[in-house]
DNA sequence: CTGAAAGCGCTTACAG
DNA sequence: CTGAAAGCGCTTACAG
């Protein structure tokens, strides 16, 4: 028996369809579509035959108003998009699709619409990436966490918010222990925007890391950087000429590509005559020349953790979620001074799509 | 006066609030709401004035209910993200906002799906990225048409369905013009996924610019490829100890990387002793060595006119819409064989964002 | 210019 | 194990 619902003009099939046909109530089809016990095993049957002749997909707007929730989560992300992202949405993908979620993505304008978007039904709860705006997010977060909104972050921790982060500390310390194994004494930390907690971390485990190695943190110079490739290139412009370091580590891999197209402007090579490293394991990391030393973020796990805190949240009813630090693998290329051979991308070259 | 909605817990504010505050219908705080005409202006005011104080949302669930719509649209992008995923999602961001639409993005398993969110409600209609399994896509569109589910496609064109795409010939075109004016005879075209129809047209318009260089485009030797770097470094590692080209040619910037990789490899300089051409102007186009030249893709302007579309599709209630071409810009720079700094590239630095 | 009422398509006590 | 009815929060003829 096929009811040949694709062709039917102007209207959907409505739980109402499902019960006539069956010869029975509205209530006992919605128990049946939810999965409750107490059905007849043979009704259920019935049930679930006519739902899929008729090809019948409850109405989400029907069941958000009676009490179900969007089943949508607010993926929050920057303006200016990282490709990495990508993978961060891959992440939470993957669980959202487990858990029946979906994501409604937003880059523009959300610190002032998350609020109404939440209000208006849209969604049931949020993902954050991106702090860069510290303030204005942490008004936002604040006001929500006021009204019991459920939300995770994705690194830069602020305060005690429910985040899932790397180990930024980790990292830096581990480029500042390697770049001692290397002899490099005079250093500079390009970092990433003020206030950003992320690549303060970084820039505080440098200094750690220099210091169990018993060198002089305060030795180190900070340039100012913005994440941008620009940046990066402008503040090693603004010094190198004059002040002729070791080897540089920038916060992020764009800002320490930047590094290297101002030194090789200026007739400098790396590693030989400075040494760079980078964070994040961006997609390029492998392929530039040399190929660069870096810290690679596991963004797709992040994505999968993030997502997974908010179901829970979700689940629970809590809205309140704790900190989870996830570890940040040192990846060795040649930037930084050590022996490295193209080839070995190759090996990778299948993890194309990992760090995009 | 403030109500203080903030502070309620356990119940939103409805339009049976505000209607009570004014004492008014809902019907009229609803034409308010929907800005209809036949509303006495005092009324307005109060009504404006009410919604604002109590912070009053309307609920999305119901408006679409009773027949708004869900003012969403679903993007759907393949599982394997590229890079320049995020321009079209800038642009086609910046479009909702201003028509009042949210996007719900996916990447898995949407050929399954995509028929059921609709039906469900979830979005009024779709932007599909994506045609790398064609037979399925077909399946899935000819459905979704007849179903009169409006969709846009960006790039890769089937048959007659409303598409933006760019000017793939006009690309390949050029690029093999300039392969001639480099005297390049003996070349190499790098093709994606098989019955992909970008990668096709762009194969197609290289063998014109070849032949109306008066030469015999039976002479190209296609390799076949997937878009991967990979991909495009094993197509030539198979091909090049014997076949010794002066040019190749990708259908996308990742295969170009991945043949640079494989000349490099093979102690073969680029473009010296063999040129390199690429497709997409990806974000590391311009930074790796040599600075790869390429034809550039218009992600965010095919973003925004795709979404322009499909809003005018819904808008209308017309679901059918035309194709809309781009053009697609020749960018110069090293790989082909030209000379170039890459101080050139520290000018556009600033674009950044651009073609991440 | 405004209101009473029906309806959108579900879920969920409540009663049996 | 099942149904009648109320309710979720809107919009929209219809009537005035």
């Amino acid at each position: 028996m096929v009811y040949n619902s694709g062709e039917m003009k102007n209207r959907n099939v409505t739980i109402e369809d499902v019960a006539r046909v069956c010869g029975l109530s509205r209530a006992t089809v919605s128990r049946v579509i939810n999965g409750e016990a107490n059905v007849k095993p043979l009704t259920v049957e019935k049930v679930n035959q006519a739902i899929s002749e008729l090809g019948y997909h409850p109405n989400i707007h029907a069941q958000a108003l009676s009490g179900g929730g969007a089943r949508t989560v607010g993926i929050m992300l920057p303006k200016t998009w990282r490709s990495y992202y990508s993978s961060l949405l891959s992440g939470i993908e993957e669980i959202a699709a487990k858990e029946g979620y979906y994501a409604l993505v937003m880059t523009r304008d959300y610190l002032n619409s998350s609020e109404r978007i939440f209000e208006e039904g849209r969604v049931d709860g949020f993902i954050f990436r991106n702090m860069d705006r510290v303030k204005e997010h942490e008004k936002l977060l604040s006001k929500l966490q006021k009204k019991n909104i459920p939300f995770v972050l994705i690194g830069n921790p602020l305060r005690d918010y429910p985040a899932i982060t790397i180990d930024n500390v980790g990292g830096g310390r581990t480029v500042a222990q390697h770049f001692a194994e290397h002899g490099y004494k005079k250093v500079i930390f390009l970092s990433g925007p003020k206030d950003n907690i992320d690549s303060n971390d970084r820039y505080f485990g440098f200094r750690i890391g220099f210091e169990e190695r018993g060198m002089d943190p305060e030795g180190i110079l900070r340039l100012q950087g913005d994440y941008s490739t620009k940046s990066g290139f402008n503040a090693v412009s603004e010094v190198v000429p004059l002040y002729r370091p070791d080897a540089i580590f920038a916060a992020n891999d764009r800002m320490a590509l930047g590094a290297m197209l101002c030194l090789h402007k200026s007739g400098l090579r790396v590693p030989e005559d400075i040494a760079v490293a980078g964070f994040d394991d961006s997609y390029f990391a492998k392929y530039v020349t040399p190929a660069l030393t870096t810290v690679r973020q596991p963004f797709r796990e992040m994505g999968t953790t993030a997502m997974k805190e908010l179901c829970s949240m979700l689940g629970s009813g809590s809205p309140r979620g704790g900190k989870i630090i996830l570890p940040a693998e040192f990846v060795v290329r040649a930037s930084c001074g050590c022996p490295y051979s193209h080839d070995e991308s190759l090996d990778v070259l299948d993890s194309d799509e990992n760090n995009e």
